[in-house]
RNA sequence: GCCGCGGUGGCGGAAUCGGCUUACGCGUGCGACUCAAAAUCGCAUGGUCUCACGACCGUGUGGGUUCAAGUCCCACCCGCGGCACCA
């Protein structure tokens, strides 16, 4: 018979389908949970694509085997609905993003159905669906009514062509992805929720919380985004990625006290200005230790303090310029310019160095960010790159206050060094030079030195500073879920009460853009009681980022169905947390830092018993086009997995890209190399319709030598390398297997089985169909309706997910004889077949008596023989 | 620039604790089967030198540690990914 995978493909699926209880979460039962979860796609027009397949199948061969191994697995899938790329196909096409969305949903489905992915459908989630976005909304709430979710303005890409706010993602490279018109900044009022303050553990006390998490006692830690990391099975890449993201740095923050020239008098030489004790530059600095070498200070042309001095500043005209200048420049202009510093000096205004108490200029620079720090910074050109090409540009003095050590030691026997002579800043820690009381401390030291004197004086304190900054969630946007805040004139603003949530995003908005957000234009939407006062309201038009909608979907899944809340506090203990996470790397910072950042507000306020979403995660590697480069519509060389199904089957494509190489490896498309699988496929299914199947057991005399050795092996490699996600060379321990015994034409039925189930989370179609023909006699006897059969010949007759995963005897993994080299001087001059646990002596014994190695030897008695154990011999001559 | 990951045959990649480099697969060559081809099966397949036996070299480069290094240490080169005027 030929193997048509068309054919059992086709037939499995949709026998499986009528068995929903094989891929079912079982929320009663008690056997150990297993959570494994791919990372929900969003429903493009364009279908799944091979990057979905190698995630996905990684995960359901996970799933499968769980099961097999007994667990009560919860793998499900759902759907990232909402979101930009649907608006901007629907108005590219005008077609509602709604029906889009359906269609691509429906075709998603159906290719994971066509590829044997073993979901529980009854679980799918859907985060454009009012049941879903309800509680979306819900999360909203929870976080303004706990001071979480707040307005601000704050500044937004803008394009004036397309005439809408861009998220960030849209404007790579300061152009519009829609229209490639220049992007601008606008300051616009936006909604934000509070991330920041999930940087570092906080304590959860409320009493709110005791109530609501029966289990939690008071006081215990929420751990924080950042070391909250440390626990986690996550790469390393990742792990640096979000640290370098949230972007600690430590140092100390002081004021410079401002002093104004008295007026008319401009000179640069003397000044002698007062001090006004109400004015004053705050800075930031990591670099304490290099205060006395601060020669002038630099402020953010935004900062207020610029606005403040107006009057003050004599050549205002001339600031005014560049301060315009500077707006004009989006923060990417900035970054593409940032060859040579561009800056202008506030004259008539100093700062004091309240190290040196001396009188140092102030400049306006647009390198300095207005967001970060305190928005100016003291600038110390010998010990700072920037501020010594700025220095070396304005012509401002260089003093060295820290010794390089190292260069120190080199130098010091017959020069006295003082590294002003250096014509590059020295940024690195050293000792302190020419710094007062301080001078001789290393720059650790002088530090905490430095910072206890500022606290002291009261004129500044250690300061922790993060690049992070709050999350930025409202859209100007259709597609989304509305932000659920009403605004009365007599009681302003206003949230949703719970009871009216959803809040319905209406149908028969047009979403064409104009600049106002959409749902602005829909008087039915809008307009709305207070519910307050029940006065006139009116609602906010914006909505919510879909990186809301996704950061809590996982909870959804444990209890998609209920209406009283996002999920049980019994489902979320039942399945949360999750234990494995598979997805693409590209949501690093965004996805996986904001799904954790739910979670921690969440059990901080009590709703769940677990701080981190995600125990264990990999990503998939992106899979390159065959010459190397990355896929793409516009380059033609795109694979579509239903072409590749078509021609080879699902079985084929999946363990095709498991043997492609390690999972999380970047690797290039070979339509030639699927051959190989193919192949393999053939050869199983050609061996268990060609060979005989003998039922008697391992020790029998029709048994191929050393075949029961290679089963157990076998077993042992592929349990091993899936448990750690190793596909690659699990399938080519399956292959060995197969190719030793292809020679025989007889195997012991209990082996077949084991290897059909070893087969069966990697190509799921074909191990069923040959289950189902090649169950045991017995059971096939007995596969009728009697319910007084013997429970585990029924058993066989069943799915071969049903059957319990193989184990390995140890005693038949270990060899009996090996293949020992013996070498000298490291070089393999002999190989001795001898006894796995051969004696030293008798190792030593047999490498000595060896005809190769008398030979090598040539009569020279040796040093040294080292001997390992099961492993070699080695002879130093 | 900083952080993270990597560099092994013609190609994708294997290689517990330092212990036979190149498992498995693709490709290629030769052979069997065939009128022939495809498919299938068998054998071979790192490089150099050699008629050959065989020898020497070989995991990005240069050093080092070790009886023994793809693996450990130092310095460097290259590639990929993330962040980037973050004070």
């Amino acid at each position: 018979m030929k193997y048509d995978h068309a054919k059992i493909e086709k037939k499995w699926q949709k026998e499986w389908t009528k068995h929903p209880e094989l891929c079912a979460a079982d929320d009663k039962s008690d056997k150990p949970k297993q959570y494994i979860l791919d990372m929900f796609p969003y429903p493009s027009g364009d279908g799944l694509h091979i990057g979905h397949v190698e995630g996905y199948t990684a995960s359901d061969i996970m799933s499968r085997y769980a099961r097999l191994c007994g667990k009560n697995v919860l793998h499900p899938q759902g759907w990232d609905a909402f979101g930009l790329p649907a608006e901007n196909f629907a108005i590219k096409t005008k077609v509602h993003p709604a029906a889009t969305t359906k269609k691509a949903i429906a075709t998603f489905k159906k290719q994971m159905n066509m590829l044997g992915f073993s979901y529980d459908w009854s679980r799918e989630v859907n985060s454009s669906d009012p049941e879903y976005y309800k509680w979306t909304q819900w999360f909203f709430l929870l976080l303004y009514k706990n001071g979480l979710a707040y307005k601000k303005k704050g500044k937004v890409n803008w394009c004036d062509n397309c005439q809408t706010v861009l998220a960030n993602e849209q404007a790579e490279g300061g152009v519009c992805d829609r229209c490639s018109n220049e992007v601008v900044q606008k300051d616009l009022e936006q909604w934000y929720f509070s991330i920041t303050k999930f940087i570092e553990p906080s304590e959860a006390r409320s009493s709110e919380r005791q109530r609501r998490c029966g289990d939690a006692k008071d006081g215990r830690i929420t751990s924080g985004l950042l070391e909250g990391l440390e626990k986690l099975d996550w790469p390393d890449s990742t792990k640096a990625a979000q640290k370098n993201w949230i972007g600690k740095s430590e140092g100390a923050q002081f004021r410079l006290p401002v002093i104004l020239s008295p007026k008319g008098e401009e000179s640069k030489r003397s000044f002698a200005g007062a001090q006004d004790d109400n004015l004053f530059l705050e800075v930031f600095t990591t670099r304490l230790d290099t205060v006395f070498g601060m020669s002038f200070a630099l402020i953010a042309p935004e900062h207020e303090l610029v606005q403040k001095l107006k009057s003050q500043i004599s050549n205002w005209s001339e600031v005014e310029k560049y301060i315009a200048l500077a707006k004009k420049k989006t923060d990417l202009q900035r970054q593409t310019e940032a060859k040579e510093k561009t800056g202008v000096e506030l004259e008539g205004v100093k700062v004091k160095n309240p190290f040196t108490k001396q009188a140092i200029p102030l400049f306006a620079s647009d390198f300095v960010l207005a967001h970060y720090g305190t928005g100016a910074v003291m600038a110390v050109p010998a010990h700072d790159e920037r501020d010594f090409e700025f220095a070396k540009k304005f012509k401002l003095p260089i003093n060295f206050v820290i010794l390089n050590e190292a260069k120190r030691n080199e130098e010091s026997k017959n020069r006295s060094f003082a590294g002003a002579q250096d014509d590059e800043a020295f940024v690195e820690d050293g000792i302190l030079t020419n710094s007062g009381e301080y001078d001789g401390l290393t720059s650790e030291k002088a530090r905490e030195k430095i910072a206890k004197w500022l606290e002291k004086e009261g004129i500044g304190k250690k300061v922790i500073n993060y690049k992070l900054r709050d999350w930025l969630v409202s859209r100007q946007r259709y597609w989304g879920a509305p932000i659920p805040i009403i605004y009365c004139d007599k009681c302003g603003e206003i949230p949703v009460p719970e009871e009216d949530l959803p809040v319905r995003l209406p149908d028969d908005v047009d979403f064409m853009p104009t600049g106002e957000s959409p749902l602005a234009k829909s008087k039915k939407f809008q307009d709305v009681k207070c519910p307050e006062c029940g006065g006139p309201a009116r609602r906010e038009a914006d909505t919510m980022d879909t990186f809301v909608c996704s950061s809590w979907y996982y909870l959804r899944y444990s209890d998609n169905k209920n209406d009283k809340e996002f999920a049980s506090k019994e489902m979320l203990k039942k399945w949360l947390p999750v234990d494995l996470y598979i997805g693409g790397a590209e949501h690093v910072v965004l996805h996986l830092l904001y799904a954790r950042f739910f979670t921690k507000v969440l059990h901080k306020l009590g709703y769940i018993n677990f701080d981190e979403p995600f125990l264990k995660l990999r990503h998939q590697g992106i899979i390159l086009a065959e010459d190397g480069t990355k896929m793409s519509k516009s380059k033609g060389n795109v694979v579509n997995p239903d072409d590749v199904v078509k021609e080879y089957g699902a079985d084929a494509l999946r363990m095709f890209e498991m043997f492609m190489g390690p999972l999380e490896d970047m690797k290039p498309w070979n339509t030639k190399g699927i051959v190989g699988i193919v192949r393999f496929l053939e050869r199983v299914w050609n061996l268990y319709h060609k060979a005989d199947l003998t039922d008697c057991g391992e020790g029998c005399k029709d048994v191929p030598e050393g075949m029961p050795q290679l089963l157990h092996k076998t077993i042992k490699k592929v349990t091993e390398d899936i448990e750690n996600l190793r596909f690659n060379t699990a399938i080519s321990q399956m292959m060995i297997f197969i190719n030793f015994i292809i020679r025989f034409n007889v195997m012991p039925r209990g082996a077949a089985q084991a290897f059909l189930i070893l087969l069966a989370p990697f190509a799921p179609h074909m191990a069923e169909e040959l289950w189902s023909s090649f169950a045991p006699a017995s059971a096939k006897a007995s596969a009728g309706k009697n319910a007084s059969e013997d429970k585990s010949e029924e058993k066989d007759s069943e799915s071969i997910f049903k059957q319990s995963w193989p184990k390995f005897n140890p005693a038949m993994v270990k060899d009996e004889t090996i293949q020992m080299p013996v070498q000298i001087n490291g070089k393999v001059r002999a190989i001795l077949t001898v006894p796995a646990d051969i004696s030293e002596d008798e190792a030593k014994k047999l490498s000595m008596s060896d005809i190769n190695i008398i030979k090598w030897l040539e009569g020279k008695e040796p040093k040294k023989v080292i001997f390992v154990k099961g492993k070699l011999v080695n002879i130093v001559v």
